[in-house]
RNA sequence: GGCCCGGUAGCUCAGUCGGUAGAGCAGAGGAUUGAAAAUCCUCGUGUCGGUGGUUCGAUUCCGCCCCGGGCCA
């Protein structure tokens, strides 16, 4: 079985440097597990490799993708299984490297075989709760799919209403569809390495200074290029990213320069936590403290695997 | 110097007609199947500025002091 690693993280423990590094002393190549780097002139808030790292360590899954389009775990799972496919086809091993869980948990057990988003339906069921509440289609998702409902909180229109769209596209419930057929699992064998660090301040200290980077670097003035198109909203999911909404936020007037930094830093750090809350639980993996100047045991982990 | 308004959870504040107090934010923990950098769930003891007094009992009422801010000199 060809194997592949898996480099996961919370923002801003240095997992880019590290990949940069693992690939100068082993046959690897980069695969991005992140899903705001996918954008299309999102950068310096994305915190996207530049131009000399990629030149020299080229990363895929990134910047391919226009920001107004949306991407899915299941989007993906296709195309980095795509991508794996053809590092192991030329001899060498794919290393996924990214701070989405969700992801490399797709990408991983696999999903299952469920419809796509559709717009049309999202805009509907959106403006029934408008008209009725959350509650009323909470309400209706309970005599479909009361497992689902049992599971899913009233106040969590997200879930509610994709519960609710699978329904009316396959005309089953959700519990039914996760219970039947499932897209096959990763069929690698895999290492899985984390970077989480001991002591959260010095990641605190760490992601302040680097939201203060990126504002130095013109994060405003990327920002502010998206918002120029006229055809982007705080709605979709690229907007949403953190920093990117709270400048997009300040650009409207909503935020002050204070407000909207303090926030996107609260912002990242609220992230990160959840980072953190998605690797504790999971398995087989091995966990290195980014604080540690030394990651040799890392690279010796990472050499035995290979050459095992 | 005089008068007025504040001083309550890490922050912003509410409140207690006297029976030792609660929201939002932050923070922590958790969930996570085509939006996931998203979307949710759970968690609130803090010399109620200090010190005397009144009272069975004071964070609450009274005196003095300290610290902010304002007005008048």
């Amino acid at each position: 079985m060809d194997k592949a690693i898996f480099l996961m993280g919370p923002t801003g423990t240095g997992k880019t440097d590290l990949a940069v590094e693992l690939r100068k002393h082993f046959p690897l190549e980069i695969i991005s597990v992140d899903s705001a780097l996918v954008y299309q002139g999102m950068d310096i808030g994305s915190a996207k490799p530049d131009a000399a790292t990629l030149a020299q360590a080229p990363h895929r899954l990134i910047d391919f993708l226009d920001p107004a389009q949306p991407y899915s775990a299941a989007d993906f799972r296709e195309d980095a299984l795509r991508e794996m496919a053809d590092i192991s086809a030329s001899g060498r091993i794919p290393l996924l490297v990214g701070g989405t869980m969700l992801y490399f948990r797709a990408l991983e057990y696999g999903l299952s075989e469920l419809p796509q988003a559709d717009p049309a339906i999202r805009a509907r069921l959106e403006s029934e709760a408008a008209e009725h509440g959350w509650q009323a289609l909470h309400d209706r998702l309970r005599t479909i799919d009361p497992v689902a409902a049992a599971r899913i909180h009233p106040n969590d229109p997200q879930r509610l209403q994709r519960a609710l769209e699978v329904y009316e596209l396959s005309g089953k419930s959700l519990t039914e569809l996760q219970q039947a057929a499932w897209h096959a699992a990763c069929p690698y064998q895999l290492l899985k390495l984390a970077l989480i660090p001991d002591d959260r301040t010095w990641l605190h200290e760490r992601l302040a200074l680097r939201f203060d980077q990126m504002l130095q670097q013109g994060l405003i003035g990327e920002v502010k290029k998206l918002h120029a198109r006229g055809d982007l909203a705080e709605h979709l999911p690229a907007i949403r990213a953190v920093g990117y909404r709270q400048v997009w936020e300040y650009l409207n007037g909503k935020l002050d320069y204070t407000q909207m930094r303090d926030r996107a830093i609260v912002a990242t750090r609220q992230l990160a936590k959840r980072q953190m809350t998605w690797l504790r639980s999971e398995k087989d993996i091995s966990v290195y403290n980014p604080q540690e100047s030394s990651l040799l045991s890392l690279i010796s982990n990472v050499s035995a695997f290979i050459a095992g």
